[in-house]
RNA sequence: GCGCCCAUAGCUCAGCGGAUAGAGCAUCUGCCUUCUAAGCAGAGGGUCGUUGGUUCGAGACCAACUGGGCGCGCCA
């Protein structure tokens, strides 16, 4: 059989043949023309309809002005005129359905040669020579990761993934900004509050945690405090003297805390972008002279924004309704906004700044690549020959759905300065916040009212949150009981690696399966459970085929234990003659392989990881229905040497979506 | 005031205009001398917030309403 596949997954290929057969049928018999695209093939709700269903018919029988089940079985003799290699046979059902059965053992043979074609790249896309920019994380460099950030960047690291099975060449950005008013209140802490450093080995992140919340306590107690604030935050903008050095330390080494944070969640970064940098080179005041009086950036002499050099917005729809629609980009005491920097930023990231950064390498990632970062130029170091940062095709800001406002005015300002193709091309990856779940909130001493409905909004200032590095604490602890329980035989080291990487598991994956716009009412029970639709069932799927091929290894001579000589060696060895019989668990499993590469683009296409986390679900399960209704060891030896091919093949695709889901994937469990 | 989002089983959530609305948790009943029970099988549990409308067909689309969340600065 050939192993050449098309790129787009052997499922979508199957529909794509079917749309363009009925498409042409519909055409031909009834004169209409439809836009293959929009034939729908679905799976059935009962399996005895077949493997995919279209209701095509229905939709087309007031056009046609023929009855549905006519039309439905003029598609279906179409079907079985035309034939598809995998296509066992084709009905019609009431009230005016067609339907299509999938030739098991086809089936099966063409998802096993697939994957053994494909191997850690099943269910990509070729490179398509496209640059995304993914912009997440982005904490201020002020106090410890909590759980929001968590989702922030897990969202993130999680689309980066998918975005490069994808195929395109993702650069993962970091935006730092150490030059705001929450570094400066931690300054002001320590400098002028004289809070006690911390000792060595105390966490620098969590020390600060508290001391912010101490800090906007004394703001409330001593509102003449606020002035040595503005002063601080005016010393750290202009970069010079005692107190911005130690902004910038306070900056670094919270922001070391964040990566270590991050790190052992499995996220990584390609480059550091600091506000300071973008201040230092002076980012906007290029934009700024490039871009006066060119599209609608005009200085106002009158009315409320006198004095300001603005965008005009007004006119577009989405800001029809409000008082002063024109976005102030510099203020009339000639200091940039927020939103001016951050317009010099996006143009820099598309690389039609016409400024760049100097860069440093930064610092070595567990994963083992290399952290670059923006540099103060007498800090720049060598970055490697024919790296480039920016020059993206598309940007992608991950930030949560409360800054939408100021997304959109940023994507309509670069319309309305002149850059449509960089407007279109940005795109901000929105998603809700996280909460807390009242239980959740009583247990860290949250006053909650008795009658709460819904969830506590974290608040950073009051202390209100759950810390990342607790949560992770919390899963691994937890994760470590069970462990030590089942494994008795494991050294501490042993158990410690694994507990993470079922802590790991169990964290990514509650922070990507709820769709974006659900807002997490966090809960510690439901983040650190193992059973169910969980992270750890996913990898106790995994590790249960691994040891039925350790078994399989064992029992049938020359079987190798390593799953990807397994899958060569199995594949050799198995027979896939027409008319054999295999289970529906079988089938159904290798449909589900089969299906990945559709769901890889509807996640990218939408940007909702959570279409990953929701097949990786079904993949699993449909394993675990494998596992209990199609025994491989006892099994005769054309059907067990089938069955483990299948396993490996399972294990392979398992492995690639855990890796799409940035779960660790560990071999026992 | 204007705008965006949400409302589906006791709880947390899926659900693309199509067939009998699903999953996990929780509850109850079973299943570990047979490939890992972090599992599986089964049971109970629903007026899809309300009211109109569009449609052959609405949980999904439209309108209004009710209840909740968020946003709307010469802050960041």
């Amino acid at each position: 059989m050939d192993t050449a596949r098309p790129a787009t997954g052997l499922l979508t290929e199957v529909r794509d043949s079917l749309r363009t057969i009925v498409a042409t049928s519909v055409k031909d018999k009834l004169g209409l023309d439809i836009d293959p695209a929009a034939v729908g093939w679905e799976q059935p709700p009962d399996p005895r309809f077949g493997d995919l269903s279209t209701p095509l018919p229905l939709k087309l029988a007031r056009q046609a002005r023929r009855p549905p089940m006519v039309i439905a079985e003029q598609i279906r003799d179409a079907l079985i005129e035309r034939g598809l290699p995998l296509v066992r046979d084709v009905t019609s059902s009431a009230p005016g359905y067609v339907n299509v059965r999938i030739d098991a053992v086809r089936l099966l043979h063409q998802v096993v040669e697939d994957v053994a074609g494909a191997r850690g790249e099943y269910g990509s896309l070729p490179p398509s020579g496209r640059k995304a920019v993914v912009e997440h994380t982005n904490m201020n460099p002020n106090k410890a990761a909590h759980i929001g950030h968590v989702r922030n960047a897990c969202l993130g690291d999680t689309l980066v993934r998918i975005l490069r099975r994808c195929g395109f060449q993702v650069e993962i950005q970091n935006y730092i900004d150490d030059t705001g008013a929450q570094v400066a209140d931690v300054v002001l802490g320590i400098k002028h509050l004289g809070a006690q450093m911390p000792a060595e080995g105390e966490r620098f992140d969590h020390f600060c945690w508290d001391l912010y919340t101490e800090v906007h306590r004394r703001y409330e107690v001593e509102p003449e405090l606020r002035e040595v604030q503005r002063e601080y935050l005016h010393l750290i903008e202009q970069g010079e003297g005692e107190i911005a050095a130690f902004a910038k330390q306070v900056a670094e080494r919270v922001l070391a805390g964040h990566l270590r944070t991050m790190w052992g969640l499995g996220i990584s970064y390609d480059i550091l972008t600091w506000e300071s940098d973008i201040v230092r080179k002076g980012f906007w005041r290029h934009a700024f002279e490039t871009l006066k009086g060119r599209g609608s950036l005009v200085y106002e002499t009158e009315g409320p924004n006198a004095g300001c050099w603005v965008v005009r917005l007004r006119g577009i729809p989405e800001f029809a309704g409000l008082e002063n629609p024109d976005k102030v980009l510099v203020r009339s005491n000639g200091t940039a906004t927020y939103v001016a920097k951050d317009i010099a930023y996006q143009l820099w990231k598309f690389g039609v700044l016409g400024l760049d950064f100097d860069y440093r390498p930064y610092v070595q990632q567990p994963n083992g690549t290399t952290l670059y970062s923006s540099s103060p130029p007498a800090l720049a170091g060598d970055i490697a020959a024919g790296l480039q940062f920016g020059h993206a095709d598309r940007v992608i800001n991950v930030i949560d759905i409360r800054q939408k406002y100021l997304q959109d005015i940023l994507r309509h300002s670069l319309r309305q300065l002149g850059f449509a193709r960089e407007a279109d091309s940005s795109v901000h990856f929105a998603y809700e916040v996280v909460a807390l779940s009242p239980e959740t909130a009583a247990e860290l001493g949250v006053d909650v009212p008795k009658d709460a409905k819904g969830a506590v909004p974290m608040a950073g200032r009051k202390g209100i949150g759950v810390k990342a590095d607790d949560l992770i604490d919390a899963a691994e602890a937890k994760a470590t009981a069970e462990v030590r329980q089942r494994h008795p035989e494991m050294t501490d080291e042993q158990v410690r690696d694994l507990a993470h990487a079922i802590a790991v598991a169990a964290i990514r994956y509650y922070m990507v399966r709820f769709n974006t716009n659900t807002l997490i009412a966090f809960d510690f029970d439901e983040a650190l459970a193992m059973n169910g639709n969980t992270g750890p069932y996913l990898q106790y799927a995994y590790a249960r085929a691994l040891s039925i091929l350790r078994k399989a290894s064992e029992a049938i001579p020359g079987c190798p234990a390593d799953p990807s000589e397994a899958l060569t060696w199995s594949l050799a060895r198995s027979r896939f003659d027409a008319g054999l019989e295999v289970l529906p668990a079988e089938k159904a499993m290798a449909m589900t392989i089969a299906d990945f590469t559709a769901k890889l683009q509807a996640a990218a296409a939408e940007l909702l990881p959570s279409i990953v986390a929701e097949y990786a679900f079904g993949l699993a399960s449909s394993f675990t229905d494998f596992y209990e209704g199609a025994p491989v060891l006892s099994a005769e030896s054309d059907a067990r040497v089938r069955r483990v091919c299948l396993v490996c093949a399972f294990i392979q695709v398992m492995r690639n979506v855990l890796d799409t889901l940035g779960l660790p994937s560990p071999g026992i469990l």
